[in-house]
RNA sequence: GGCCCCAUCGUCUAGUGGUCCAGGACGUCGGGUUCUCAUCCCGAAAAUCAGGGGUUCGACUCCCCUUGGGGUCACCA
């Protein structure tokens, strides 16, 4: 067989890149790095209605702030440029007219009345709506017509009562029959073409190997299989993919789950955790481990093991693995520099990392890794407390006494035995649980260790927390 | 509704005819360590393997039906 290259398909219709379809790339990307092939982007743009400005650009940067690199496409190129289908349009005419001459489609001028009164029709007795080929019938000289600048579209021409089949590499062999299957659109009237015929021209011109998509499209790969035998090309191999679901079992979607590959990465979640959730949807390890690295997933991933049940996308176990990706696989300095860029704008949490060689800094990581489960969790646990408008008296009062209890520390004496020795004569003094002296510090009732926390604040940012309380 | 895909704890899954009165992980609930909260450690509850028929000496594993879930039926992808 030729060399193994995959893709992935994206449209610029959103505002990113939808997890479920980085979970396909991520699919695709290992495929094809285990048997050292290419892997491909192409951008499908050919819905001028729901084109969005920006999006592709979008999709191409979540992809590579994920890791997930790809060795062509729009902005990098490769030898069957371009990689944007709004650029190939001549490309897929030649080929629908190709198809018209080759009696497997035809050119249709009804007009979206027909078509809609058609429908209605057919839906009102129950039937699925389908072209009744009435353009295929009627229309004897479709040249004039097109001369004489009437809009067309170019139709799929399917002989019904056909038994079809194609082998799909997670299923098995699926049949259809070609009754079942509608004349579909391949080139619209605006000249670009449908997806259908988009998708297997490109693929076949780009040389892919593998389709491998969501099972959404098991539908229409039949109509694929009709288009590859008309023209006389070999098919690729196709694996259809299980969706994603909402905790309700429905296709994930953004009304019911964050879908937006970047909004991971904006709450904190590190590329690395949510790629490795992700590569446990539908295939689990050989020897049962829930975390591996990116290599080791191609090394042992094959198609065929993966599950054709549609799993739910369960965020709780991804942000749990994200606290394992924090505190265990991470090293201590991959941590501080992804907590570097994750706050590269916020100047209050950007400014400790002014410190970051210091041995209390150093620390300050440690103690606050094993309490973080997203990047976002660290400001939560090192920010200064708001002052509050008012404070209940006996706040100030127990303030003041903690205040009065560190103050009769020195700077010498400030470190994590005697500010513990402290904490508990203050606990004990003023018969006040330890909670107390954490929220009066942090501003919450819990938090992180406070003998390590306030020796790395210091004597004076100490006290200067509790001064806020008058 | 037609067509197609699917079906093991709440969730992700292991299991490819006997080693399973079903194992792991998340979550949940207890307990231990501890200055709070976490981490870490220990333990528990949780699937009559959707239901019913077969096949077989023997089915979670093979076949059929039912039920349930999902996908798809556009000049959207």
């Amino acid at each position: 067989m030729n060399s193994v290259r995959t893709r992935i398909a994206p449209s610029p219709t959103g505002e990113d890149i939808h997890i479920g379809n980085l979970y396909t790339a991520l699919i695709n990307f290992a495929v094809a790095k285990k048997h050292g092939g290419k892997f491909i982007i192409r951008i499908e743009d050919t819905d001028r209605i729901r084109f969005q400005e920006g999006a592709e650009e979008k999709i191409l940067a979540s992809l590579k702030a994920y890791g997930v690199s790809y060795d062509e496409g729009p902005d990098v190129g490769g030898p069957f440029a371009p990689y944007r289908q709004s650029e190939r349009l001549s490309l897929y005419k030649k080929y629908a007219e190709e198809l018209v001459e080759k009696g497997a489609a035809y050119y249709c001028f009804c007009a979206k009345e027909r078509l809609e009164k058609l429908r209605e029709e057919q839906l009102a007795q129950k039937k699925t709506p389908r072209y009744d080929k009435h353009c295929l019938r009627a229309v004897k000289n479709p040249q004039e017509r097109i001369a004489k600048g009437e809009q067309y579209v170019i139709r799929l021409n399917i002989l019904p009562g056909k038994k079809m089949w194609f082998k799909d590499l997670i299923r098995g062999q699926i049949t259809f029959d070609s009754s079942d299957i509608d004349d579909q659109v391949l080139l619209k009237s605006d000249g670009y073409p449908t997806y259908h015929l988009g998708v297997v021209v490109d693929d076949h011109l780009m040389q892919i190997s593998h389709i491998i998509r969501a099972e959404e499209w098991i539908s229409s790969t039949p109509k694929h299989v009709l288009l590859y035998e008309s023209l006389v090309w070999e098919q690729p191999i196709f694996a259809h993919l299980p969706i994603l679901r909402n905790p309700d079992k429905s296709k994930l979607s953004k009304r019911k789950n964050p879908v937006w590959a970047s909004w991971y990465l904006q709450e904190g979640y590190v590329p690395e955790a949510v790629l490795n959730y992700l590569a446990l949807m539908g295939w689990s390890h050989p020897e049962q481990r829930e975390i591996f690295s990116l290599q080791e997933f191609i090394d042992l991933f094959d198609l065929k093991d993966v599950q054709p049940v549609g799993p739910v996308f369960d965020i709780q176990k991804l942000t749990w693995m994200n606290g394992v990706y924090i505190r265990d696989v991470l090293s201590k300095d991959d941590f501080l520099k992804r907590l570097k860029h994750f706050y590269r704008d916020d100047e209050e949490i950007a400014s400790l990392f002014e410190r970051d060689n210091s041995p209390l800094f150093s620390m300050l990581l440690d103690i606050a890794r094993t309490r973080m489960k997203t990047l976002k969790d660290f400001k939560g646990l090192v920010k200064e407390p708001k002052k509050e408008d008012r404070y209940e008296s006996e706040e100030v009062v127990l303030a003041k006494s903690l205040s009065d209890t560190f103050s009769s520390l020195s700077e010498s004496d400030w470190n994590e035995e005697r500010i513990l020795e402290a904490l508990k004569k203050f606990s004990a003094e003023q018969n006040v649980s330890m909670k107390l002296a954490y929220t009066l510090l942090t501003g919450k009732p819990q938090g992180l260790p406070l003998p390590q926390f306030l020796t790395y604040l210091g004597r004076e940012a100490a006290l200067r927390r509790l001064q806020r309380y008058w």
